[in-house]
DNA sequence: CTGTTATTGTTATATTATAACAATGTAATA
DNA sequence: TATTACATTGTTATAATATAACAATAACAG
């Protein structure tokens, strides 16, 4: 019962697909589009479909840019622990799967002494295009 | 010239003000509704100043939270880097400000050997209180 | 002063996200 | 099978966040 639903329903598979062809990440409202012509007409059934992904952690949300991405690191679904490289010129997103900075952030501790299990870091720069 | 701005407009200072009086991150709006007092009636006032404060590093957005906090942390008005720790449950964010954080995050590598000066990192947790 | 740039005020609109509610589907079980 | 409970869906409307565009004014370097 304390266990993550490993099936998807129908709106989430058809969303989860869209993300999953893009190489990079995509915005709601794209997607909607997109999913349009599946039968998906309004925001709503959308967001709901992101919200349930980003939990089960199939998905992440890009925060600064509003935008969501497809897991490449089968560890973060259970994690929580998110982090990416985002180039500043051509808004390439790739996650970070790092074991050694998982671990570093996952124990790091702040004045208080207090650690946090569950993090999002997202690192800006140019990328070896852009530079 | 390659130097930033060390005085603030007339707009600036008023949502700056604000913002350094709250204990806790701001929203837009609700930043625009307190400065409105103050002569500032629309919303492209309020993000300008936003804009500029935090360009400048005199505040932080807190990305997962659309809000904004007066940076405590002198360090990083040059550096660009940041990280947070917010509570899940009373949503009180602090400033981390950690040499030893900025440093690992600064000089940490991805795997095409890049690194980045500039980053987000926020934690996520129960803080003492919430606990 | 003069030209240049930053800032301001303003209206309108774009973008991102959620509330609310009725209807339907799914799955476990009495 | 009937029943219950809960997740999911479809739908309309609206809330919340953010920017475009443009005219007017202020600040400042030359």
């Amino acid at each position: 019962m304390a266990q993550k639903k490993e099936y998807l329903s129908k709106n989430q598979k058809i969303v989860l697909d869209i993300i999953e062809k893009s190489a990079q990440p995509m915005k709601a409202y794209s997607i909607l589009f997109n999913v349009q012509k599946k039968g998906l007409k309004a925001p709503p059934q959308v967001y709901r479909a992101l919200d349930k992904l980003v939990e089960i952690g199939k998905i992440h949300k890009i925060e600064s840019r509003n935008a969501f991405i497809a897991c490449r690191n089968s560890a973060c679904t259970i994690t929580n622990a998110t982090a990416f490289s985002i180039c500043e010129s051509c808004e390439d997103v790739k996650e970070i799967s790092s074991s050694k900075l998982s671990k570093y952030l996952s124990n790091f501790q702040d004045k208080e002494g207090m650690k946090f299990n569950k993090y999002n870091l997202e690192f800006f720069g140019l990328c070896k295009k852009c530079k």
